[in-house]
DNA sequence: TCAAAAGTGTTTGGTGTACACCCATGC
DNA sequence: GCATGGGTGTACACCAAACACTTTTGA
């Protein structure tokens, strides 16, 4: 049974206060000229998350060392890619905001979209994003998507989406984009400080939001919240 | 690339009030003689997950399509199988009480293992289960049960491991075998039977758990419990 | 009548939510 | 001073843990 292994990537970020994923403009059959996200096929003596992160670093030029990075699920029906039999491991990458726009390395180019107007209810309106994604990569967005989303709360994930040094407020910024809910500051800030391994304060402070002077942090050590932030 | 894709199976159930998992010994190399999970390669036609529900048949005979199946994750480490590059799926599935004690269809045997015996810290005591399972499949299981674990906590996924009918005492003895702690039967009681959509009252009642009759029940329709279980 | 398990009531402390209020800066 | 966001205090509702207590069966 000659089977191609690939790695597909879900590589998430928040601008301007929204979810976008990054994606390629595919520049050869199938699905030419459609939005995909990035990926390729795992070389014979790679580990599977190796190639993952090589895939990230060819797309956006990340050192990927610091970028968080997990596997989410595997898509295996056999006619998903008309070429042939190919099993795709589809990981979960997010990283902080002003990663560079990204350098085409072929002949396709590579955009953020905003998450949300591919993921509307429905197959995705004609409107939306030309024609939707390529392959099933809307369902493989849709759950990457889904396991940030649920991460966000028990986990402390949401630093992955931060600069090093961050303010209270932009992690609630983190949580308001990736949930698409708004929360409130002065509960948030007190539930995120209190739970023991989130963050620790730097010492410094900016006022680079505007208003009072805020406290910067960095993230702590616990691998889970306790308790768990809860969604709006 | 010559690669093979195969399913292998993480299949749990609660038997005499433990966790055990579904092992089979194996008849061939490599690994000969030692415990391994269930699984086998994919046929060029088939989707990853009838893969996975035609060796669960295979293991147990049983008709698979009321079993909860569900994806876990994927191995693919180089070096995993000594005869050659081959990406594992696997699949983790939750069998109610009583399914038969197996027939082996080669020159393996099955049977029923502790988990606990399996998973001990440390490198697998070589007086729990011979020299550990085979391949990379301890990590594998340890993978399988910490996914049924935190599943317990916020979805129904608990009555998986019980008959249609079933009473609360029973299904507390599921998150206690799963968990490996007692809960409160008071509490329990209340907090199951108060969740919408988490069991429903079948209206007949039973006396084989001895002492005061017991309502049945049989699974609800909820996907998610609102609000979850909590670990002792 | 007793043991055993089912199920209910009650108390108590913790936690999430809503929102009033004060603090520290730039303009 | 005033607008803007940072951060704290507090009241109330809810929920979970602990455990006393009643109910209904088999032996």
């Amino acid at each position: 049974m000659p089977v191609g292994v690939a790695a597909d990537l879900v590589i998430l970020t928040v601008r301007d206060g929204r979810l976008q994923v990054l994606l390629i403009r595919r520049g050869i059959e199938p699905y030419l000229g459609r939005w995909a996200l990035p990926g390729g096929f795992v070389r014979p003596d790679e580990d599977l998350e190796s190639a993952a992160r090589r895939e990230l670093a060819e797309e956006t030029g990340l050192s990927s060392e610091r970028i968080h990075l997990e596997q989410v699920a595997t898509y295996g029906a056999p006619d998903r890619d008309p070429r042939g039999r190919v099993v795709s491991v589809a990981y979960l990458a997010l990283v902080p905001d002003p990663p560079a726009p990204v350098a085409g390395s072929d002949a396709s180019s590579a955009s953020w979209v905003e998450v949300a107007s591919l993921l509307q209810d429905g197959a995705a309106g004609p409107e939306a994003v030309a024609d939707g994604l390529a392959f099933d990569h809307r369902r493989i967005l849709g759950d990457g998507v889904e396991r940030a989303r649920a991460k966000l709360e028990y986990s402390p994930l949401a630093t992955a989406f931060c600069p090093a040094e961050f303010t209270i407020s932009e992690l609630r910024g983190i949580y308001e984009a990736v949930w698409g809910t708004p929360l409130d500051p002065r509960n948030f800030h007190r539930k995120v400080t209190k739970t023991t391994g989130f963050v620790e304060p730097s010492g410094a402070t900016t006022t680079r939001d505007g208003g009072r002077p805020a406290q910067l942090f960095h993230r702590g050590t616990a691998p889970t919240l306790h308790p768990p932030m809860t969604r709006g």
